[in-house]
DNA sequence: TAATTATATAGATAAGTGTCAATATGATTT
DNA sequence: AAATCATATTGACACTTATCTATATAATTA
């Protein structure tokens, strides 16, 4: 595997906090507005405000403002990359990041030396 | 779903940071000690000990002491719970966590109103 | 036993995170 | 236009995180 670790770090980081796999588990039904979300959570509105910005910036949440209210909804694509980017990364692998790492020691982490 | 969601957000946090995902990445090729990671990566000694105590207390790298190295190995079953656990969170479901949230608003987070 | 090698711990620090109260913005309704 | 409703932004704060240097511990080798 290659250079994409970056990449799904802020996508795992979304998914890292409890009060934000509960709101992906909500949506998991179907869409809803923020209020509606809001009722299921002792936080106060900026708070929810804040996390749905996180998980709408991360693209496993999208974000559709209808008139007064957001309507929120999983991005199942984005959610099934992870999963498949998870199951590349811990599988076993003969072609392996070992390699450069330890035969030509060349990898972004470690320049030339 | 329901009641599970803290007890993963101490793996997903330990994936959520590009140094682990590359290790994670490493050990997918199979066993490795310690030094043989630190070559690999521009940080110290001390860094490495500290995102591999985190690894292991996550459950997803078994360590084993072997004399004055240490093992550490992929656990692929921790693994592929977590990768259940978000199929599951991602999925759509008729059962749904809204019907408690929204019906009687009676879990966890939103104590008695 | 002394030196060396491999790993862990402690303490410091800068940056990031989750939360709130207060306030702003933007849309709808009266 | 004013009031109301839904959401976003700001600034503050306590807590956590990733990193380092210095040092400790524990095992191996000379």
């Amino acid at each position: 595997m290659k250079y994409s670790y970056a990449e799904y770090v802020p996508l795992i980081k979304a998914l890292s906090d409890e009060t934000r796999l509960k709101i992906i588990d909500m949506l998991s039904c179907g869409e809803m507005c923020a209020c509606n979300i809001l009722e299921a959570f002792n936080i106060t509105q900026p708070t929810l405000s804040y996390h749905m910005k996180i998980l709408a910036e991360s693209g496993l949440v999208k974000a559709v403002r209808d008139g007064a209210w957001m309507r929120y909804s999983l991005n199942s694509e984005k959610s099934q990359e992870l999963r498949l980017f998870l199951e590349n990364l811990t599988q076993h692998k003969s072609e392996c990041i070992c390699d450069e790492y330890l035969e030509n020691l060349d990898v972004s982490d470690k320049e030339g030396e």
